[in-house]
DNA sequence: GTTGAACATTCCTTAAAAGGAATATAAAAT
DNA sequence: ATTTTATATTCCTTTTAAGGAATGTTCAAC
């Protein structure tokens, strides 16, 4: 995973342009009026998500129209799908271990 | 979704941790000697993961043991799903987008 | 009870990110 | 051609986060 894709998700106004995109594609002066943002921040918002591949913009006259991206959610998906695979496997590693831990200090003990 | 969860995962010796103990819990010391950081600034980490719920933790004598709590990635999980719906209700919506555009743009001229 | 190991916290400095105001660009409308 | 609309960018200031060094705390071992 990378953590450009995620700092770009991890500033609440991104999030809430991210999750307003979820509707639909959106021109940047449809994000600045339903988020009130001043239009020079959401487009710098907006350049941060493009840089991070989480949306793409498509010009149309003097129009920026932007869409979130398929590939960079897939790309999460998958990152997480390594995570999901773990509980899977096994619910509760800890008391495993704890036992291997304590195994570790009963060697310890008897090389003093 | 939680900003908090999502900035403490956007740094990338955290990141790293979370990957570290997909393969099992940790003690603090075992994840400095893994990652080659300093202890104070695992600790610092750990404790930004741990807020965001993130990791857990389990004293153990003087040990602290961390390791992944399910939930969070359930959360991340969950929201993720409702980005999947997206594209699976429909590919591309920038061409529905451009039509309504282009519709307003004639009841403008209309108008005036 | 004194020493050492494991970990957490504090304080300070430095670096990175965000917001504001102003300005630049490019197409559209007049 | 000039003005207006839509958007991007720049520069500056403020805020936030990260790293370093030192110190605090707790348990264990002796």
């Amino acid at each position: 995973m990378k953590t450009t894709t995620l700092s770009a998700l991890a500033e609440s106004n991104r999030l809430q342009i991210v999750e307003l995109l979820r509707n639909g594609p959106l021109t940047v002066g449809e994000i600045t009026e339903r988020l009130r943002l001043r239009q020079p921040q959401v487009s710098k918002h907006l350049r941060i998500l493009s840089d991070a591949g989480i949306v793409e913009v498509h010009a149309f006259a003097n129009r920026r129209i932007y869409q979130l991206r398929r590939q960079a959610f897939q790309e999460l998906d998958a990152w997480l799908d390594s995570f999901r695979r773990i509980w899977e496997e096994k619910l509760d590693r800890l008391d495993d271990y704890l036992q291997e831990l304590q195994s570790k200090e009963g060697c310890r003990e008897d090389q003093q």
